[in-house]
DNA sequence: TGTACATCAGTGAACGCGCGTTCACTGATGTAC
DNA sequence: TGTACATCAGTGAACGCGCGTTCACTGATGTAC
């Protein structure tokens, strides 16, 4: 009477995935894990979260990945390639000082503001990587190149001052949308609002 | 046989502490946990850890605060409180010009990099803030507000130029300092090199 | 091309763990007389 | 000032919960012939 333990297994679980199939969940899974990751950070996002988020169960997580960890990085690095690949589409169609300015319009906006999921990483991930490994530094300090490099075109002068010039272009833009959304609506659209307004020196 | 259940009781714990001893505690726990914070972040660090800080066990933590949510305001508030008091001491005593370029070689040092524990709250927690609650918000808002207009004092020009150049000066090395602690060391000290050129309109 | 079989992507229950929070209890503190 | 008693700061066990990770299992996929 004590041992009775009942088995039972719904019919429709467990079906094998093909190899195509099993790609396209991986990209569901990275995609969807880029976006979680910038709206809620690494400790708000589950394994969970991210396996339902691609319609799968948390369960296959370890076919794909060796730990969270792992996705981390790799969600990461997907979020800083998109950026790049939008920076760079611009960078090859337009005067590079426009795109630049326009890059600065569109990553002080108000809906990158509101939307930190489909976003730039770096304002949203930058603290909990810095808690984290070295590899995860790694990635994001490739990414982070990556953007200064693509950015540096659109400033004048010696190529090491385009680079620095670009730097700091980005420290600033990553830090007035931090700033903007850690703080109350009015504080945070002064604080834009002061950012929007180009320094005569960063033409 | 099967009901006794042993209760014996160390006879060192559960002694009541005096009013002035309780103040110290409140004041050790939000110290403690505003340097926990500010290396930890909010999810990494604990109620029990924050006690342990204190030297307190963790039962005793909802004498003190309602919730974890109102320690986290109020060591938030704490670190702006600090960041402020030094800030404002420097600026009563020497060349406000002076003092922002020296705010801004402390604040992009090596030390402060190094040490997110004892520095500005701004790099570290502003991703955590951003996705709390509107309370939360306003208070590092008005740090935020505070920081801006006691640096404002520093640039020259009209007021509300002034003010809009120190939010532009906060936004630069609050993401120059987050970007280089999530980056690797290479990447981080080229960008805290470039961070550094202070650019000539920013006089 | 067809068949028999090994592989393995995905499922869902289960694991140990640490978390925020609650609670019965202790005994020094603070107070009323 | 001294005494009797209520208060309550701090303790440590216990709570339910969600987490990352593991595992036995399923059955379509991929492969060897």
């Amino acid at each position: 009477m004590i041992d009775i333990i009942q088995f039972v297994k719904s019919g429709d679980g467990g079906m094998r995935a093909s190899r195509d199939e099993m790609a396209a969940h991986h990209g569901r899974i990275v995609k969807g894990a880029s976006r979680l990751l910038r709206e809620r950070g690494v400790a708000g996002t589950s394994v969970a979260d991210a396996m339902a988020e691609a319609g799968l169960t948390h369960g296959g997580f370890y076919r794909h990945f060796e730990a969270k960890d792992a996705l981390v990085a790799e969600a990461l690095g997907d979020a800083f390639g998109e950026m790049r690949a939008r920076l760079g589409a611009r960078l090859a169609s337009e005067d590079p000082r426009v795109v630049r300015a326009a890059f600065r319009e569109s990553y002080l906006s108000d809906r990158h503001v509101a939307d930190p999921g489909h976003g730039c990483p770096m304002p949203t991930l930058a603290a909990d990587v810095a808690r984290e490994s070295a590899a995860l530094k790694e990635a994001f300090g490739a990414g982070l190149r990556g953007a200064a490099a693509a950015l540096a075109c659109g400033f004048e002068g010696e190529a090491p001052a385009r680079e620095a010039a670009a730097y700091r272009e980005l420290a600033l833009l990553v830090g007035a949308v931090l700033l903007a959304r850690a703080s109350d609506a009015e504080t945070g659209r002064t604080l834009l609002k002061a950012a929007r307004q180009a320094t005569a020196a960063d033409d």
